[in-house]
DNA sequence: ACAGTTTATGCTCTGTACGCCATATTTGCG
DNA sequence: CGCAAATATGGCGTACAGAGCATAAACTGT
């Protein structure tokens, strides 16, 4: 499990992979995280401009968490902040 | 710049270090990122339960971008995802 | 093809983000 | 200290998220 999110949409995907690879309905993961099925379906479409607390909402339930990082990817330099 | 985030206040946290190491005021990254100045700061501080949509904006406009991954980290484990 | 489960969609209502504008407060530098 | 730049705050209006409830549509296995 490691997504990168540049959009929306790239969250409600790494979502709802996630959620599927621990095996979970939505509707688990609404009484887990306190976010509403409907709000789920919406999300991992995409479809709504989800609040930060809703998502991590998600996340928390689902055991994940974010990282923010420069775009400049795949090189070693990676390497020097690693620990 | 490699910030873990697990609440909105996490990612104002790592939004600011970010505009200051890059020598840019909330005005400037305003005006780059199509989010008012007001805003930038209330995003900053952690106090607004900001959009994704929001969140993504300055994201791009600092040239930075999102991982979503597993909470369990720090071990060996990150080698296998790495490339 | 059917029944049960999971996910998507539509509605109303309340809360709040964010744009916009003004201004207060803080910060940095001489 | 004093001034200019940067950041924080507050009010107003519009738009939309998300709760709650209902139901439709899509999958699943048999």
């Amino acid at each position: 499990m490691n997504y990168m999110a540049r959009r929306p949409k790239d969250v409600g995907h790494a979502l709802r992979e996630a959620r599927k690879q621990q095996g979970l309905t939505q509707t688990q993961l609404a009484s887990l995280s306190g976010v509403r099925q409907e709000t789920i379906s919406k999300v991992e479409n995409g479809i709504a401009g989800t609040k930060l607390v809703t998502f991590f909402a998600l996340l928390g339930a689902l055991d994940l968490e974010a990282t923010i990082r420069d775009r400049t990817r795949g090189s070693a330099a990676e390497f020097e902040d690693m620990f």
